[in-house]
DNA sequence: AATTCTCCCAACCGCGAAAGA
DNA sequence: TTCTTTCGCGGTTGGGAGAAT
């Protein structure tokens, strides 16, 4: 009994993604929420499996997702998260929600592997992270000790107070400004050449789009409204101006909904599926979620007097090579 | 200017795990 | 408990862009 195939095969489209196709499944999944793949192509018409859908939203799409070069600090973690867990690319990534596993991977590939080869042939490092790793037995002891303990919190946690704030598990999603507006406005003029669906790309498409199909427009211009009022969490209201709000389609500017139907606060309080799919959409396992930031305060905030860059370099001494 | 090479990254594929019937 | 379906992850690839020749 074969694994049967994860969509029909034919008909499927494949290949780089459309800005039309990206504006329906936002739509979509702006109005149904990420999750539940298989329907999504049933239901928006898209020529596109599920799981293309699925890594199109988790890897270009979601907000929160930042595009560009990798700073220092997130190189550092990247070399010493994976000296600490392998190529384990998902929980990586969760040290670091504005970049996605994808992201992270292809960095690690094309660049960290090269510079880890280059340091290791020049002989700088035969203690180096890759391959012996000689104190990963040790990271890795205290990694799941940290794990024990932190699954224990959570659980006390979970008894005494009913009402957690999910930021707190995951505290750059939900408020966090769509950086990839910023940090890609260098990188498209790059890309211009090719629809790269940066988020300035896709709010330009959105304008352009609103602009020319009017009809459309009106009701997705309601649900991206809807999208923005889900997606802001604290920031202040800012005019509802339509455009600006595509404009703000991804920095998560307040934009109230045009019919009124619904405050961005009555979104947020009642968390709604819509609502929660931004604070939670990187990592909505929430058995990681926990315990990662639990870890993430053991890696970061161990003695609360050192930054958390000095704690990566301090670790780094343990695990890595002498890298920078 | 044309061709080839190399790099990079978005997207695909296959597998295993989880969830549901 | 078993089987099926769906999801998520990690490895790999295809092709566009820029560099080198």
């Amino acid at each position: 009994m074969g694994r049967p195939p994860c969509c029909d095969k034919i008909g499927v489209k494949k290949g780089p993604w459309t800005p039309e196709e990206d504006i329906i499944l936002v739509s979509y999944i702006q109005e149904h929420g990420p999750g539940n793949w298989r329907s999504v192509p049933t239901n928006t018409g898209l020529l596109r499996c599920s799981k293309s859908c699925r890594l199109r939203w988790t890897n270009y799409l979601r907000p929160g997702i930042k595009r560009g070069n990798f700073t220092d600090h997130e190189e550092k973690m990247i070399i010493h998260l994976q000296a600490l867990l392998g190529n384990r690319w998902a929980a990586i990534a969760s040290y670091l929600p504005q970049r996605t596993d994808n992201d992270i991977k292809n960095y690690w590939n094309t660049h960290l592997k090269k510079k880890l080869r280059k340091v290791h042939e020049d002989g700088q490092s035969d203690d180096g992270f890759t391959g012996s790793q000689p104190n990963k037995g040790q990271w890795e002891r205290r990694l799941q000790t940290d794990i024990h303990l932190a699954k224990q919190a959570l659980c006390e946690a979970l008894s005494l107070d009913k009402s957690p704030s999910l930021t707190d598990s995951n505290p750059s999603s939900s408020t966090r400004p769509f950086q990839g507006s910023t940090s890609s406005s260098s990188a498209a003029s790059a890309a211009a050449a090719t629809y790269a669906s940066s988020a300035d790309n896709i709010a330009k498409l959105l304008q352009n789009w609103m602009k020319n199909s009017p009809k459309s427009a009106q009701t997705n211009s309601d649900s991206t409204n809807n999208f923005l009022g889900a997606a802001n969490s604290s920031s202040s209201a800012t005019t509802p101006d339509h455009h600006q709000g595509f404009d703000s389609l991804f920095s998560f500017n307040s934009c109230a909904n045009s019919d009124g139907s619904q405050s961005v606060d009555e979104s947020n309080a009642n968390l709604t599926p819509e609502t929660s799919m931004f604070q939670d959409e990187s990592k909505p396992n929430m058995e990681n979620q926990v315990p990662l930031s639990l870890l993430e305060k053991w890696l970061f905030d161990e003695g609360a007097t050192q930054c958390h860059e000095d704690l990566i370099n301090l670790s780094l001494e343990d695990t890595s090579v002498g890298f920078f």
